[in-house]
DNA sequence: TTGTAAGCGTTATCAT
DNA sequence: ATGATAACGCTTACAA
């Protein structure tokens, strides 16, 4: 049986009130006292009782990472990974700890959201990547939730931090253009996605830019996934594009795959670039000219953020915080740069 | 303000008994009270205040996934996603919460274990992937604290799942063997892994089962990741093997990027088979002969071992479960089968 | 079948 | 500076 405050107290020869000062750095102890209590709470290896704590501070000093119904398929993408080290290595340096919830159960997106969110569990949340009309969002507003949106959104009451999509697509885009392509096609995300959208307007921001015509017949719509690249160039070739933006790594090596399959070379016959610089652009040949995110980043961030909301509650006059991180482009083998 | 049971069963018109008893399904209830009560919950949106409830109950409803420190390196390996995934889907269906702690943090892996592990947080944990003589285990041991491990250990307290690792890294080598190769080397994991040790093991079995010598020179350990398996390479040419059985996908991946590097072709100059089927073995090219295991079903069956656990404590005659899961080998084009 | 009341291990208020 | 004591919201004997 675990310890408690009342044994501890009687070990040390004290109140119950004084040991759980001494727990909490009150300085209302008299610094001999402070001394025997630690020395017998070390002893005896004595933690608090979470759950007893939290039933009356109202915090149980746990935050939840919340992965939407709409983007769970997208999970096991090496993306999430590297922002949930991000996060958990943010919560590790607060001493939170970190519940992970993927809102795919079969009882369903609402019974979920009850079980996890109203049962008092959280002290706030992250949620990464919604669709820009996610039904989440406006929950946790209706309820006062604390969180944070990974990915913009267009609600001007949420915090979010975001990556700068925009020139991150028009950075990729351009270098294509630098490289004398006039022909450059993109796959880009699911539309449903911000991202994707910002995405695609980097892409033709660039091309508009330099004087190059949008043509509907070189954008097809991907999903983020490999099999969505790879149907995505079926339906791009017939447009004989010279060069393809892919919206993802990930989606890049399905490209990559298509056209390997339908005898084109790259960067040869087609140059590539995409975004995200996960561990897979590297992996594949050629490795891939890809816009680097900085996935880590943009989890420690969401974490700090989020401290920063359930410690000091926004009251009427402050406005949520909107932090967009800077990308950079990453030449490599794909985009014939290098030869 | 979040509502209580008081409340609910004021407008319910019952006593807060009542109200608990319907809550937690307890039979004893009048049908029309129930439905009554019911009602008003629904309308409400009542949900129990979880901290509340396990100071009684001493149940959170929650789980832990540890990452020990000593893999906290690999968690990005895609290997970790998987697992959750499967972990996450089994706890969504049993409604159960998940807890995610990586135990690395800067305040050290000793704080790390009281502050996760003695604060009553969790029902129970699955330790994922540990080193044979991690500290955690005879401490989770000490503490009673009911645990699974994915991944074999001596110990014979601990319960655990495995996959037939032995089996696998046999197929594996045999392929290549029955393919004509004499000279066939491996790259293992790092030998503080028992699944490296197994995989191995399978090797040595697979060459001693067909007369063939085993070599220390075809022989190099690596860590599970990229770097490992291009480190590997080098040391590895020298011997001049015609094929090389590597301990994971991932450092596949490397080896084949020193290989190119060399310029030797897969599989013209080197066959090479692999061990996981991770989303990138048939990312890479030329795509790659590997050993399947059955990742999603381990985490699955980690979370139901631990749920049993949890749920009939092991009593002094109980034998604590040991499931291996089957391999499969699914050829590809880097071993050279398929011209 | 229902209600009353004790108690889970903390923190927080109030005396001293 | 320290100690009683009353919550916190729930479950669970025990009584009725």
């Amino acid at each position: 049986m675990a310890l408690t405050l009342e044994q501890i107290a009687k070990l040390a020869g004290v109140s119950r009130s004084t040991v759980s000062r001494v727990v909490n750095d009150d300085p209302n102890v008299r610094d001999e006292v402070r001394q025997r209590v630690w020395r017998v709470i070390r002893e005896t290896g004595y933690q608090p009782h979470a759950a007893a704590r939290s039933l009356v501070t109202r915090r149980t000093q746990i935050i939840g990472v919340i992965i939407p119904e709409s983007v769970t398929t997208l999970f096991t993408d090496p993306f999430f990974s590297l922002l949930l080290a991000g996060i958990t290595a943010a919560c590790n340096e607060n001493r939170y700890h970190l519940m992970l919830s993927l809102f795919n159960s079969p009882e369903g997106s609402d019974a979920i959201y009850q079980r996890v969110l109203r049962s008092a569990y959280l002290d706030g949340v992250i949620v990464a990547s919604a669709t820009g009309d996610d039904p989440l969002i406006p929950r946790l507003l209706r309820d006062s939730i604390p969180f944070v949106l990974v990915g913009r959104h267009l609600d001007k009451r949420v915090t979010y931090v975001d990556v700068d999509n925009v020139s991150g697509a028009r950075m990729a885009t351009e270098h294509l253009i630098r490289l004398g392509h006039k022909r450059i096609a993109t796959v880009t995300g699911p539309m449903s996605m911000l991202s994707a959208q910002d995405r695609l307007t980097g892409y033709k921001q660039a091309l508009e830019a330099h004087g190059l015509p949008v043509d509907s017949s070189l954008i097809a719509e991907g999903d983020y996934r490999e099999g969505g690249g790879i149907a995505a160039v079926r339906r791009l070739l017939p447009a004989s594009p010279t060069a393809i933006f892919v919206a993802s790594d990930v989606m890049a090596v399905g490209v990559l795959k298509a056209l390997r399959q339908e005898g084109r070379e790259v960067p040869g016959d087609i140059a590539i670039t995409s975004f995200d610089d996960l561990p897979v652009a590297t992996a594949v040949q050629p490795a891939l000219t890809t816009v680097r995110q900085p996935i880590d980043d943009l989890g420690r961030t969401a974490v700090q953020l989020l401290l920063d909301l359930i410690h000091r509650p926004p009251d009427a006059t402050s406005v949520p915080q909107r932090l967009v991180l800077p990308t950079e482009l990453v030449v490599r083998g794909s985009c014939g740069a290098r030869r």
